[in-house]
DNA sequence: ATTTGGCACTCCGGATGACAGAGTGCCAGT
DNA sequence: ACTGGCACTCTGTCATCCGGAGTGCCAAAT
């Protein structure tokens, strides 16, 4: 047995009745708050073939209805269109954003704005460095033994990191140093380096070897190795909204989880199809957030994309609202980035 | 009436027992526990006195006796010796911190290891700029009217901020720049810095001047106003440990004010008295906070301090042990920033 | 073949009451 | 000043009960 549209209409009702009274929905309520022209009787029996589907779920017996995973899953791929944004948000973006002097600045803005719009916790990817190229490397002498690297990305990532030296080093052989390594180095994607880096090393003069062979696995580090992907995370409080109804008993899972950056990155960091992602509850693959759901995104200037961000809820969440905020907000971040 | 000793006794174990199980003590329950060598009767009355004088409260008639913030207070100040950790800590703390490549290293990880080893929420401030001295100036050119300004501070703290210059400015004018700026800043506090800057723009050819404005200005804004307090935090997930028994029902408020940066630095930023500094209950200033305890430090190279870390958890902790564990981690970051 | 009204059944949630247990306060005795 | 005894109070739990909401199924209607 297929589902015929009134089925699929049934359906959509109790996703977006349950979404919003977070209770179980009957047949008799339904028919009452939506024009379905059919009584609750019928409505009774598609609800039998839905349930038979796996779309729906009794959390007991003779209660109502509430939407399982596959339901949502379905009334987000079908069921629903995408909501337009009321001028009201598309306002509140803009006002948020503009007057960010900086990348971190940009970064924290977003994610409480985030937070906010859509009252649940927000992620957001700094731009990556493995999509990143560089735009300078900087080397500043501390002492005579030690230097302080600095990488600055297009994206407007700054990297620092303290580079001991072997020997000393008089301030004119950093400047060389400086301008060799610039000169392989900057304008290139992130991704590249490694190998240009290991050709610094060989075109070395014996001398300066020892020194070049140390920025060298410094500069690797930074650059790909420790490719460290930050992030900034807001809205914890929001979990809290709806009681502890959501999240099956305890916010303990959805917290921990939330601490692991990894756990984050996985998340929001997937960024292969250049499309909004949502993951409901199961097809999440940690097993801490099985019962949250992930509406994420990537983000970056023009059609490329260098990060991710998105939001983090129960399943029991209004999807095509949500998916609406993180879209537009990753627009306009991008469309900021593309103005540096 | 004043409290004689056995009173004193009789409160400190309340306060560990009450701790420990987190239930209303009784009168028979603590005297077979402790060795108090007199009856349940007498304790009675002892405590009778106790809740007199506000140290304890009852939940209910006929229920165990609870401490009171009050209660809390005196048994920090006056009942108990600070723990010693146990070599096991003391391992875990070393073996935490080595291999820190960075200073945002060192702050993620000392944050996760004070998380870690009080099973509480651990919060830790970054070097505070203001405390910081400017180690070196870097102006990077990233077009004609642009340019990246990064300060090293000597505490290891980079702040980068895009300068829009009103004029085209030739790389010859940054080096000259770059030369003048350092000069003047390098080595000083940063409070000390604003009439420096000023000294710079005054000292300025008429034609070079209004670049230099412009860029005194972004300087100010990096050094002193924006003077960006960073911190990370860690081990929310602990909050949820004990049920959701201490802070009264809800994570709510208390996931709201570790969401305000703002908030955390009052907390942990007040770095006064270079001791250890408790705050219980009622006695933050912060409402959502009033069910919390917070256990503050400062630490920093030597004797100096650049910083404040501390943890947040319910009025129900165990001081002893906390306040130990806090000093210790601040010592060896201190120890650590020491080193570079 | 689909829809509908009717009806018996199930289960939850809240209210009620009984009861054991733990703890207290007080008083008289040591 | 301490102690033992005793009456009292309150909580938490368990069992029971009931109304309400919702279902599943069946036979009748369209």
């Amino acid at each position: 047995m297929s589902l015929d549209d009134r089925k699929l209409e049934v359906l959509r009702a109790i996703v977006e009745d349950y979404v919003e009274t977070q209770e179980p929905v009957g047949s008799k309520a339904l028919v009452e708050r939506h024009q379905l022209g059919v009584s609750p009787a019928t409505v009774r029996n598609d609800m039998a073939v839905l349930e038979e589907e796996g779309y729906i779920r009794q959390p007991h017996t003779s209660a109502g209805r509430v939407p399982t995973d596959a339901g949502y899953r379905l009334f987000v791929d079908r069921l629903s269109k995408v909501k337009a944004l009321s001028p009201a948000e598309r306002r509140a973006i803009e006002r948020f954003l503009i007057g960010a002097v900086d990348l971190d600045d940009v970064v924290h803005r977003t994610v409480r704005l985030l937070a906010q719009l859509t009252r649940q916790v927000a992620v957001v990817q700094y731009p990556s460095l493995a999509r990143s190229s560089v735009r300078h490397l900087e080397l500043v002498p501390i002492s005579t033994t030690r230097l302080m690297l600095v990488m600055i990305a297009d994206t407007g990532r700054v990297e620092q990191r303290l580079v001991e030296l072997p020997v000393p080093v008089p301030a004119d052989d950093v400047t060389d140093l400086r301008r060799r390594v610039n000169e392989k180095l900057a304008g290139k994607k992130l991704a590249e380096t490694p190998p240009l880096v290991q050709g610094l090393v060989d075109e070395c003069t014996p001398e300066s070897r020892a020194t070049m062979a140390c920025l060298a696995s410094v500069l690797l580090e930074t650059l790909v190795e420790r490719s460290e992907e930050r992030l900034a995370l807001a809205g914890t409080a929001n979990l809290t909204r709806g009681g502890v109804l959501d999240f099956q008993g305890t916010l303990r899972p959805v917290l921990e989880a939330l601490e692991e950056e990894v756990i984050l990155l996985k998340l929001i960091g997937d960024l292969e199809p250049s499309t909004t992602r949502v993951r409901i509850g199961d097809e999440n693959e940690i097993d801490n957030l099985r019962s949250a759901s992930v509406v994420s995104t990537g983000y970056g200037p023009g059609a490329t994309i260098v990060g991710g961000l998105g939001v983090l809820g129960p399943t029991r969440m209004d999807y095509p609202g949500t998916i609406a905020t993180v879209r537009a907000v990753a627009r306009y971040v991008g469309d900021l980035l593309a103005q540096n």
